[in-house]
DNA sequence: GCTCATTTGTTCGTATGTATC
DNA sequence: TGATACATACGAACAAATGAG
């Protein structure tokens, strides 16, 4: 005898007309989110997950197959069934890619870090990361070269709370990975959405001499929010390009 | 009795393991992608797809559930499915906006046309395009006004063949509504995706007078193809676009 | 290399609920 | 009110991929 009227079938009578597999998503959704079930781990077979909350395979199953779609998970024929990190999410979204023309050729992207320091941040940037006055951010500043010019610098302010530890990385670390994969391998925060603007900035100061340009050269400025569960923005960033030679490229 | 071995669920034994459902789909999309099925149009009722094919509902649920998280189809209770067009589409992917900062104010947009002309167009436009070169091209300038001030100045390129008769609509229809939503309505040709390419430009000759700045300011160039059924491009555009007060917004 | 248990993938069938016209 | 069409839920069977022994 399986169980019946539990956690997820009952209140059907009572005037509840949410879906169970909608209530099982969901469950398993909040598991995820609130880090109970970790990036690249397994969840339950379907069988268990059916006999536990009694209901039928197929029901199950729709809630899984729906958190795939979102995003949340993956399968695996014969292995089952697994919690996403950034890599398997970031298969559907659209890098940028920096090229001289459709289809043109890729170019040697390095990444090198300028600096990276706690700050007591401004109003601006702590309305954008939506943190309160007490919580401290740290301030990332790289540059990127292209084929081996300078070619975008880029500020980034993240959470401390999110991202303890961040400061102990050894520098190189910066320099080999991207920042999402650094973020994804160490904290396990998956990018739900992002936001941008988009403008155009001439450079001065110290911009302008990191990406050896005279002052007043106008570069594209890209200002970018990244989300992760629950609309939590977790970087803010201000990236600023030359695009004399090469374009951002991106598909949508 | 129902229908066994047809086009869909034979050659099972003979070695061709491609799920039922898939053909199914595949059959299905193809219709849309010929335009035997038009947006708007509804699709048969499952149940008789499944007589007819001599499938079970479930297969042919599994087909049109995957046609409408690919964006061909959408359903509604108790009246049917039904063949996407642009609009329905367009509920998931992101529009530009423009705005002064994250969450600020909407502006006012507004289209004016400057030219529609047909064009022997040149090598570069025709690869893009991936036209013949005995086929003639649309080019379309168009320039929007930001809360009354112009800011934004638009070069499109459209096949002739594809848009048949768009130079006798009356010029008013291109100022009331957006390019996308007159192709849709006229035509019919939905947009699956889209690639850009964005760099910065100085503003020179006719672009800055109609613009209304002074020769050599800095703006955003962004160059944009749109794609529909069968990766064909049907738009080449490019914008160039005053970012001294708003900027480009987008989500994804 | 083979077998076997496990797990997901596909397909079938049926029943009932809910929205639309 | 009834007919139609999609939405949800159940159960069952077999196929295909995986990994352990």
């Amino acid at each position: 005898m399986r169980a019946r009227n539990n956690a997820l079938s009952s209140n059907r009578s009572a005037g509840d007309h949410t879906p169970i597999y909608f209530k099982l998503q969901m469950k398993i959704r909040t598991q995820i989110e609130s880090g109970k079930l970790e990036p690249g781990e397994a969840i339950l077979p379907e069988k268990k997950l059916a006999e536990i909350h009694g209901v039928s395979l197929g029901t199950v199953r729709t809630a899984i197959l729906n958190l795939v779609s979102e995003g949340y998970l993956y399968r695996e024929q014969g292995k089952g069934t697994f919690v996403s990190g950034n890599k398997i999410r970031r298969e559907n979204l659209k890098y940028y890619r920096y090229l001289s023309d459709f289809g043109g050729e890729e170019v040697e992207l390095a990444i090198h870090l300028l600096s990276l320091q706690t700050i007591p941040c401004s109003e601006y940037i702590r309305q954008h990361l939506n943190s309160k006055p007490e919580e401290n951010i740290y301030e990332l500043k790289r540059y990127f070269t292209v084929n081996k010019k300078p070619g975008i610098y880029c500020v980034s302010y993240l959470p401390c709370e999110l991202f303890k530890g961040l400061d102990e990385f050894p520098s190189s670390r910066f320099e080999r990975v991207t920042l999402y994969n650094a973020i994804e391998e160490s904290y396990g925060i998956p990018t739900i959405f992002n936001r941008e603007l988009i403008s155009v900035e001439q450079l001065e100061g110290d911009v302008a001499k990191i990406l050896r340009v005279s002052p007043g050269t106008p570069a594209l400025r890209m200002e970018m929010m990244s989300y992760t569960y629950k609309e939590k923005p977790y970087e803010y960033r201000i990236s600023l390009c030359l695009t004399d030679t090469k374009k951002i490229y991106r598909e949508f």
